[in-house]
RNA sequence: GUGGAUGUAGCUCAAUGGCAGAGCAUCGCACUGUGGAUGCGAUGGUUGUGGGUUCGAGCCCCAUCAUCCACCCCA
């Protein structure tokens, strides 16, 4: 036995059932985008380095990028994310497009981590975004986009919750707890973290990054005050928004929400799975205000968010929402090839089906009719064409019903209207 | 980068240290101008790889590679 040459690691192949999948979450995500009026656009795989330097997150950038030379010596990193290759486009065009701009975009990442459920090197990413406004309003909006889809593709509110929170109004209570900047970063990671340890080993972490006693019961008090958002008037019209847009009940209020990208300024969001054997965001995004600014253009207010296909993709099967019986093969009539002689008339009868606008498929070759009838039936074929001498001597062709086994004799001027007629065209 | 589990036919999996098997798939026949269903039969293996222990290893030991799961981080 020969050994298949093996794929490269933590990448996924797309056979055509898994390709339908894709394509069917392609389309989803573009109804919802285009029902608010996003454009799609795309940006290069292939970034400069530099481009995340800035603002992506060490770990991000340092660890999980592929990062290469190419043969002009230049640094290349095949994009582990939307978002800088987004502000760049913006800030090159900055006086020419039309603000507030909505794009939005579906493609391939990659980062370099070591594979698990849920996670692959090589994964596609929806990206939705909103720049040139600052308020509250754009940041709902974008925010309802994404309900919009859970709600498109039929996850309810009892299945998935969008948490929401706001980089300010925590880092005003950091401020009046007196963290300081240097110790921010560590802090967000420890809270982020609240619900993955123990209550024990957790307060002892919190104390091993420099907290001192009072600073951590007055995070706890903190973390655990549901009503807090009402302390920010970015967050209460946050919500006030989605109330009117009719998507409240997707979104929560939850102050250990953090964000792992520098990036973020303002509110900040992630879904979950509210049933939680799926232990890992779905998406996240939030306010971007200096992002533009960090690529070398002026700066820009923008919110956004990311949806990779993997996750989602777990979620959709695990509440059997992912579409069954996608119609993987487009044909449906198949021309048989009766023998080498009927070979070259058959070709002709199918291209002539084709020029009247119907997909066909003629089999390639003059094998036993068993044999192609079997694959008529295989490849989800509705209809089956034969060709032989008896047919031709009298002008017709045998058309077969392959849902319900029936088969007539029709003239060839008949002959598209009699199969149109069985595929329901 | 850290820890755990698993590698046997194309696929899913069996096999007290003692003849390497089943189901599905494939191919053939029943059925030389017709698919699905059924029956019968056939093909298919250096048990991931390399060492070791043993009269004897798919099974035990060591190494290595791969995959999966968890951590880290994140979509």
């Amino acid at each position: 036995m020969k050994k298949v040459i093996q794929s490269v690691k933590g990448t996924r192949d797309f056979y055509p059932e898994q390709m339908a999948v894709r394509v069917w979450l392609y389309n989803m995500v573009r109804e919802v985008a285009e029902s608010f009026g996003y454009q799609e656009y795309e940006a290069p795989i292939l970034e400069s380095l530099e481009l995340y330097a800035a603002k992506s997150g060490e770990e991000l950038v340092k660890e999980q990028s592929y990062v290469f030379m190419d043969r002009g010596g230049s640094e290349i990193t095949l994009r582990p994310e939307l978002t800088p290759s987004l502000a760049r486009m913006v800030a090159q065009k900055q006086n020419e497009v039309n603000f507030p701009v909505r794009w939005w975009s579906f493609g391939p990442f990659w980062r370099y981590e070591r594979p698990q459920k849920g996670r692959t090197r090589e994964f596609f990413q929806w990206n939705v975004d909103m720049l040139g406004v600052s308020s509250s309003e754009a940041d709902a909006e974008t925010a309802a986009v994404l309900a919009t889809f859970f709600q498109r593709v039929g996850l309810t509110p009892q299945q998935v919750i969008i948490k929401v929170n706001n980089r300010r109004l925590i880092d005003d209570r950091f401020n009046a707890l007196d963290i300081s900047v240097e110790k921010r970063p560590a802090v967000s990671s420890w809270v982020d973290r609240r619900d993955k340890l123990s209550p024990e080993s957790w307060t002892e972490y919190g104390r091993n990054i420099g907290l001192s006693p009072e600073q951590i019961t007055k995070i706890k008090e903190m973390l655990a005050d549901n009503d807090l958002w009402k302390q920010s008037a970015e967050l209460t019209r946050f919500f006030a928004v989605v109330d009117a847009l009719g998507l409240r009940q997707f979104f929560e209020f939850d102050a250990s929400i953090m964000r792992g990208l520098l990036y973020y300024t303002g509110t900040v969001f992630e879904a979950w799975e509210v049933g939680g054997d799926i232990k890992r965001s779905i998406l996240g995004g939030g306010r971007y205000d200096n992002l533009t600014r960090d690529v070398g253009g002026d700066p820009i207010p923008g919110v956004g968010f990311a949806m990779g296909d993997v996750v989602i993709g777990l979620i959709l099967a695990k509440y059997d929402l992912l579409p069954k019986d996608l119609n993987i093969n487009p044909a449906p009539v198949l021309v048989t090839v009766f023998n080498e002689d009927c070979l070259l008339e058959s070709f002709k009868l199918a291209s002539e089906l084709r020029r009247a606008g119907l997909k066909v498929v003629c089999y390639p070759e003059a094998v036993k009719l068993p044999k192609q009838f079997k694959y008529a039936d295989r490849i989800g074929a509705k209809v089956t064409l034969v060709l032989g001498p008896e047919e031709i001597e009298k002008g017709d062709v045998a058309v077969k019903n392959l849902m319900n086994g029936e088969q007539v004799s029709v003239p060839r001027e008949m002959l598209i209207d009699t199969v149109r007629d069985m595929i329901g065209a």
